[in-house]
DNA sequence: AGTGCGACCCGAACGC
DNA sequence: TGCGTTCGGGTCGCAC
């Protein structure tokens, strides 16, 4: 599943390929993916082009003449491109045409990503966007800001992570990884973490972004990258899809539970 | 306000 | 083999 470490990929990769090449036609396939109006979306884009791509969090934002695109990928949208006269694939929803004979295909297994358009001027106000806490890279992540918003949580410091108000980015694959190298049990009640290992949570998870993202992100069964861009950090982790096999550490088998309904693996002797 | 859970999807994995 | 069932996973909306 995409989480921070790939949609950066993307958003690296997209740049090197689709920036300010006229659109000449927009194709949308299943139409709930989109957010806004289909014929406002249909109008907006065409004759438009993409003159930068940003991301906020997991949303990936493609900068027009005066709109934002946002795109988020969930659990399995990719992008490709495509020469416009290759056959379409099954669960290519949204084909974005450009005038040099080139799509940009937005291919989604599940159906669960979403796009919608904003103005300009709205983008910060725009829910998705202005809820997002701190990214794991951003150096005003600090243990007083962690511990603040963990103050009042009862709930799992895993369940805790995945919270993108708190901590923007971090998905299920990370946040196992980050707690593992915070040495802190998923389990434990976020508002019983001291500064000490908020101070451990926020080292790890920049240490494991950033060498995610140098690595292109993690191709798991999941998700596979798209653009032909295969992710390599998943040669890197520690927990995550490592159940029974033994821990780096100390050797002993890895655990897999369920916190808030999400599959969880972690070290029961290195994590407590 | 914080928390828990079903819904959204469909391919893969599983059970028989 | 082949069929039916279960599972997963990011986020939202709703109930408590």
């Amino acid at each position: 599943m995409p989480e921070i470490a790939e949609v950066e990929t993307v958003r690296n990769v997209l740049k090197q390929k689709i920036l300010h090449k006229k659109i000449i036609n927009v194709n949308i396939l299943y139409p709930r993916i989109i957010e806004s109006d289909i014929e406002e979306f249909k109008t907006v884009l065409v004759g438009n082009e993409f003159n930068d791509i940003l991301r906020v969090g997991k949303w990936l934002i493609f900068a027009l003449k005066d709109h934002y695109l946002l795109s988020h990928l969930r659990m399995e949208g990719k992008y490709f491109i495509k020469n416009s006269d290759e056959e379409l694939q099954k669960h290519e929803h949204i084909i974005i045409s450009f005038a040099d004979g080139t799509d940009l295909r937005y291919h989604d297994t599940r159906k669960f990503g979403r796009m919608k358009l904003v103005l300009k001027k709205d983008l910060k106000n725009t829910i998705e966007i202005s809820k997002q806490g701190k990214e794991p890279m951003d150096d005003s992540l600090t243990s007083t800001y962690l511990l603040a918003k963990f103050k009042n949580k009862r709930l799992p410091i895993k369940t805790a992570l995945l919270d993108q108000e708190i901590i923007s980015g971090l998905g299920n694959i990370y946040a196992d990884e980050v707690l593992f190298a915070a040495k802190i049990n998923p389990l434990r009640v976020a508002a019983s973490l001291t500064q000490e290992e908020c101070e451990r949570i926020i080292i790890s998870a920049k240490e494991i972004i950033l060498k995610a993202i140098a690595n292109g992100g993690t191709t798991i069964k999941s998700y596979t990258s798209s653009l032909g861009v295969t992710g390599n950090y998943q040669n890197y982790l520690k927990v995550h899809k490592r159940e029974g096999k033994p821990c780096e550490v100390c050797n002993n088998k890895i655990k897999r539970i369920k916190v808030g309904g999400r599959s969880t693996y972690f070290c029961e002797y290195c994590q407590k």
